[in-house]
DNA sequence: CCCTTCCTGTAACATATGTTACAGCTATTG
DNA sequence: CAATAGCTGTAACATATGTTACAGGAAGGG
């Protein structure tokens, strides 16, 4: 691990070959692994079976907490979730660290780095359970992108998913106060569950961290939104009381 | 402007051709405005006119201050600074507003929302002189993907820098004080330019709205880090004296 | 069952940042 | 030349958020 970015984190090139009737992966999992893919969408099983024997490829797997790839990496290969969860972060020096995203299988990994004048890596990237992950040179995603057309929509589709993401992002860092963080996360709740009354997933520490912001701040601002009688909270159930009051909270 | 989300502003498909020899804009102007634009990038000027002849494409003008699109704006074509300059915005209820980027001739607006599940536009985006912005419908982009490798790539080159640029946004945004922002930038403008004592080009009012806090805030953090004698700062003259200092400054 | 670990709740205090206001400087414009 | 607009510098004060610390509850492992 010196100062030269290491060629994907411990994976070398030279051991990726195109599929053949040993590789325990294509003959295996891969179908299950992918028919759900985001990139693979639309592709029939057999399709995806085809285009994977045809591609160079390798699985890694990884334990809970290890490390996959680290912040200023360089990015040669697209990754895929085929199994288990990871988080992106990134850290400052003292150590203080903040959220990106959360990926789940059968997500992909460092998409959006792989093209583009600056293929590193600006998060760490970190399993949160036992992780198996899918590696894919880019000049053969890039082969794959001429011969079908669907893989190449699929792909855009990722890229341009993610910028979304990052776009709300941003707007959540850097436009609003604690409150209106956590009133944004409460709504996109209700949006997508339709209920007004839910357990969160995420402990506080989690969430400070996806917000960038300390626990205890975040805990207090639960607490006065509670006592003004905007939500209830006890522990991780919430109920949110006054939704419009909430709604004004997004400023 | 109803609720409903408007075709690009203002922009009604079905009166764009794909060229014929009325249209000045082909015949006047696109070879200077396009042979330097990344989209473009690798292409002769006869190839870039030959595309343009056969895409359907139109060219608006707008003046200074013109709002160029909305955020909540449905994206269907894509649009090339052809001439002048841009900024994309975004605003909170309050009126309070957060820089994202700065745009000029030749970049690409909205090459990010033209794909994926969420066509509409995050941002607002001002003209910020008279600028003029070339359209192209995504199904005659995405033809062109099929034909000419070459620009897929490019494609692929911005949506993926523009993916880079969002996420050092974040970090910025996220993980830092306003010392620490401020430092960013100079240390950036250090790495470009390589010299230790410069001209800022923004006003302070637009670094603030940059960085996301407020006018006298970074006010006040500039004197101090003058009066600590990490940076000699007069008026827009800055003069880097400490730089191990400054970088500390970046947690 | 105890021990450990991780979580939440909460408080006191420290610090960073926002808000508002005003004064002075410079460039522009009529 | 006067008037205006936009910028910087600065101060007093208000507010939001961070930091540290501790107590107690819930869950899991030996």
């Amino acid at each position: 691990m010196g100062s030269t970015a290491t060629e994907d984190n411990n994976f070398n090139e030279k051991y990726i070959q195109p599929c053949n009737d040993k590789c325990s992966f294509c003959f295996l999992n891969y179908v299950d692994a992918l028919k759900s893919s985001y990139i693979f969408k639309d592709l029939k099983a057999e399709a995806i079976g085809e285009i994977i024997k045809k591609v160079h490829h390798q699985v890694k797997t990884y334990k809970k907490d290890e490390l996959i790839a680290s912040s200023g990496d360089t990015c040669n290969s697209l990754r895929i979730i085929v199994k288990g969860a990871a988080v992106g972060e990134m850290m400052d020096f003292q150590g203080k660290s903040l959220r990106i995203e959360e990926l789940h299988a059968p997500d992909t990994i460092a998409s959006a780095f792989l093209f583009g004048e600056d293929n590193t890596l600006p998060v760490d990237v970190i399993a949160i359970e036992e992780t198996k992950i899918l590696f894919i040179p880019r000049q053969d995603l890039m082969n794959l992108f001429c011969n079908e057309n669907t893989v190449l929509k699929n792909y855009l589709d990722i890229i341009s998913n993610r910028a979304q993401k990052l776009t709300k992002k941003i707007k959540l860092l850097g436009l609003q106060s604690i409150r209106g963080k956590f009133a944004n996360y409460l709504l996109e709740h209700v949006r997508r569950e339709g209920k007004m009354e839910f357990t969160i997933k995420n402990s506080q520490s989690e969430l400070a961290n996806m917000f960038g912001i300390s626990r205890p701040s975040l805990g207090r601002v639960i607490r006065e939104m509670h006592n003004e009688g905007i939500i209830e909270a006890d522990g991780r159930n919430i109920k949110i009381v006054d939704k419009k009051a909430l709604s004004g909270l997004l400023k």
